[in-house]
DNA sequence: TTTTGTGCAAAAGGTTTGCATACGA
DNA sequence: TCGTATGCAAACCTTTTGCACAAAA
């Protein structure tokens, strides 16, 4: 779970002329400390398990600033929630076909393929398989 | 718009024990003639617009039970709405920022980062950028 | 004070479900 | 005939919207 401690959220806000509010706050705040591409909806639970009372509305209100303003990434996966990501170094995902847990993954080279006439600005990569946890106990059944 | 002509639907149908329904034979032809990764209501729409009447629950079921069968898979893109695509060879896409077109994308290599201790099955690789046709256009404004 | 965000509740997609009826094998 | 698919409508889930009120700058 790695936390980015040290990044000033305030700062972030003011550097791109985001108004800071508490709700906005707690949902970049969240999504900094819990890299898990969490689902609006747990954002929402999440926020306020602990603090002051976001609604579901300003929630994705302040999802969708947050990505307007470049601090957070949408990801798209399977199923039907959208997903959040602080994380913006250029990165790719693996999805655990068995636990459902998303995780970073870095360091991907690839070679473009025949993509003439067109213009490629990014390329998103999702692996399936099974996690580490799961590949364990797929391999020692009920030990 | 490539059709894959000699395919024998009823025989692919037989092989899997899929019982043929004419909603279930039409959903699996529109897909084979019109690969251009179609939503679930644009699928809706286009089969009702010829032949007999299907309703949008029977679609679904279709859709499900092809990808069941392993005749169709299931496109995970931005948007709220699944696409679906009968094309089955290893390949990735291509997703136009401006117009929305899905383009398929084959021949893509790529070197397999630190993955230890997970199991990769499928991967999945989206390009985003623009089409051919929104290329040009973007380059010649309003010639 | 002005502008923008918040909260609520209602609405809007997209997809699923329950159940009686119809149909393929 | 038997089992499964269909159609309809209602339910569900995620996300968006409208509007009055509250709070940030």
């Amino acid at each position: 779970m790695k936390s980015r401690l040290g990044y000033d959220v305030g700062a972030a806000f003011r550097a791109r002329s985001l108004r800071s509010t508490p709700q906005r706050y707690a949902v970049f705040q969240y999504l900094l400390d819990n890299p898990v591409h969490a689902t609006a909806e747990e954002i929402f639970r999440a926020v306020n398990r602990s603090d002051p009372r976001s609604s579901r509305a300003t929630v994705y209100n302040s999802l969708h600033a947050l990505v307007r303003a470049g601090l957070v990434r949408e990801v798209a996966l399977e199923g039907r929630s959208a997903r959040f990501d602080a994380n913006l170094d250029g990165h790719h995902h693996f999805l655990c076909e068995r636990c459902g847990a998303v995780e970073d993954v870095d360091g991907v080279a690839f070679t473009l393929p025949e993509l003439e006439g067109r213009t490629v600005r990014t390329c998103d990569i999702v692996f399936h398989g099974l996690c580490g946890r799961c590949h364990l106990e797929a391999e020692t059944p009920h030990a």
